[in-house]
DNA sequence: ATACTTAATTCAAGTTACTTGAGTTAACAA
DNA sequence: TTGTTAACTCAAGTAACTTGAATTAAGTAT
């Protein structure tokens, strides 16, 4: 439905597979629940003229929450996938008792402020880095949030703030906010790296997100891509994320002593052709091909997108960089998106890919992926 | 429905959040058609006996098929994932000429010698090597069928046998069959590492099969494990199957004048201690540690099973001489399962596992997996 | 202009796969 | 013997569809 819009009763019922009447009942419904609304009619073909459908951007929203050590994000999405409200609040601490408050004065005021109606709420997705539940028997990562272990997080916030919840990490959020409105809009098959503090994977496979047996699918950041290589949190040594990630940036820089405070220093770090910048980006760059080649491999994906809080300019760069396999199940003839593609990127894709969570429920035939 | 059995009406209906009424309406159903049987009553409790239902083996069965460039396998099994017949069958070649009626009459033959009526046949599940439709920059594996290039394989299966269909590679079907009949009975996202001529991965995710954008899910096989390594057939080098599969078994043991005609052979020589084959086993542990270690990090799957067509003694070295990360998110503390285990192998382990299936489709609820 | 042709849409009447609620049956327990 | 408990059946209802027969409003050919 989404994808081709707008569009006549009769058309969608061919492109889903329903019977016209069941498509104009639907409609009828969506109607008037405002979800939907009537663009004009079709002409220039036989026939009756088909009333146009489209969906009402107005008709509904999501609010999505990423929840970090220090921040708490929060973004309002309508039903179209337009982001109309973001915001940023310090916190002091993420631990439960200060953050649920939080986020629910985050929520209301977001809410206010882009003057809507809290009845159209469809749901709030919330963002954490993950994973949860692990043995602590290697060292803690700093984005890590100790303070909620053992809460059943999506149980808490649904009794906190009344209505429909998710809970993902940062990757899979942001995976899902490109399907909603990014550059996978058509695409049903796809990996998703993403660059936080350290590294996340998210993927989705025929327009469903994968989340594992316990909730911490993706933690690609720790595969091991150099044996016996840098220390990394985790006890391991080599992992990608340790060269690969913002936090591996900041340290590589910080050795020469230059100071990176956020992504926007290194957006003119790269500008300048910083040379210690460069020696990182190829560095990465190896690494990160590594990674790709081992996903290419293993998930047969469309395309695979590489986004989150890092500069455009820098991802560009690390795209540039690759050096992929030619044979590989991926190097196929008649390809018609690239192997390797930059998504959205900025402080604000988690939080927007949260709201995009609950968009993307609500729009796509749910079989039971979360419920 | 299949976990716990036998199970009375009242019982299937709490587990699947059926009423009890429509649940009664479906086993009278399944009942006529044979599918179903009474196997008693439950007493020792208050109130009514409940009618233990059970699965009827002899209700229906499923045919699978392995094509190998060389032979063709078939195996049947019954309604409860019983193998009730084996056989194998040389081929000059496995062009589609030649294969698809040296298929059918396998399938009859089978059908005739086990003494079913095609009435209850389900479908035939067809196992092939993969990858397809990869540009053939890099030289082709040993194991691929070049002949079936462009075919639509199930099209062509389904108007030949005039029944369901469905087409899979031989590491999927073997997760399927462990599903269905195995260790993974109770497991519901698992992967699984084949072990066949190379080496391919199966992944069941919520009990349902990963297939990929292109049904080439999985080539774990090339997979780099060590940069710069031994040449691989695809192009590359270092890739895992080059260490990690039958076919590098063969070639390190004639390195050193030892012929490795079969898997018994190998067997024999774990037995005796071989200090070639111990070498190897070394060596390939050494590189499945690495991608088992990606595959945990990746998947965060509940275990994940090695087996396939190599000796179940072979595979037991391998697990004992794995050495995976401590700091992962698989090291949980109450783990249930092993973080690797060993799964059904064989030679007839592809072909089972392509009845397999058909089986877990249709005792599936099928979210649009296949069709 | 008039009479086709085409395609979207509606109306009314099924159909399927369930659920709901009121019994009925058969064991165990006091 | 009389409850209590739980499985099961019967009959009626309902949601979400499908089917088939009109109806409507273009565009097209004559």
């Amino acid at each position: 439905m989404r994808a081709k819009e707008p569009a006549g009763r009769a058309e969608i019922a061919r492109s889903c597979g329903l019977s016209v009447q069941a498509v104009s009942n639907i409609t009828e419904v969506l109607e008037n629940d405002g979800l939907l609304r009537v663009v004009g009619q079709k002409t220039g073909v036989r026939g009756k003229p088909a009333t146009q459908y489209s969906i009402n951007p107005e008709g509904a929203f999501a609010v999505g929450i990423e929840l970090r050590p220090d921040a708490l994000i929060c973004a309002i999405l309508n039903l179209k996938g337009e982001c109309i409200y973001k915001a940023r609040v310090a916190l002091d601490n993420a631990a439960p008792d200060m953050a649920i408050p939080a986020i629910e004065s985050a929520i209301s005021l977001a809410i206010t402020t882009s003057n809507r109606d809290r009845v159209q709420l469809l749901g709030v997705g919330i963002v954490m880095p993950g994973p949860f539940g692990v043995s602590s028997q290697g060292a803690h990562d700093d984005a890590i949030l100790p303070e909620w272990d053992g809460v059943n997080i999506q149980q808490v916030f649904e009794d906190a703030l009344k209505c429909a919840v998710i809970v993902e990490n940062d990757a899979t959020a942001a995976a899902i906010a490109e399907r909603v409105t990014g550059v996978a809009a058509s695409i049903d098959t796809f990996c998703f790296i993403y660059f936080g503090t350290g590294l996340g994977l998210g993927v989705i496979t025929d327009g469903h997100a994968q989340r594992g047996a316990f909730g911490n699918f993706g933690e690609i950041g720790h595969i091991i891509t150099q044996a016996g290589g840098t220390q990394c949190v985790c006890g391991n040594n080599g992992c990608l994320e340790t060269y690969a990630s913002r936090l591996s940036a900041k340290r590589s820089l910080e050795e020469h002593g230059i100071n990176l405070p956020d992504g926007f220093a290194m957006e003119t770090l790269l500008a300048d052709e910083n040379p210690v910048l460069l020696d990182w980006i190829e560095t990465a760059s190896t690494h990160l091909s590594q990674a790709i080649s081992i996903l290419e491999n293993i998930f047969d994906p469309e395309t695979i997108i590489l986004g989150g809080a890092m500069p455009d300019t820098v991802i560009d760069a690390f795209i540039a960089r690759l050096n992929l396999p030619v044979g590989s199940v991926a190097n196929r003839e008649n390809r018609t998106i690239a192997r390797v593609i930059g998504g959205s990127s900025g402080r604000f894709t988690a939080a927007i890919g949260g709201a995009a969570m609950i968009i993307h429920n609500t729009t796509t035939p749910s079989l039971a992926l979360y419920n």
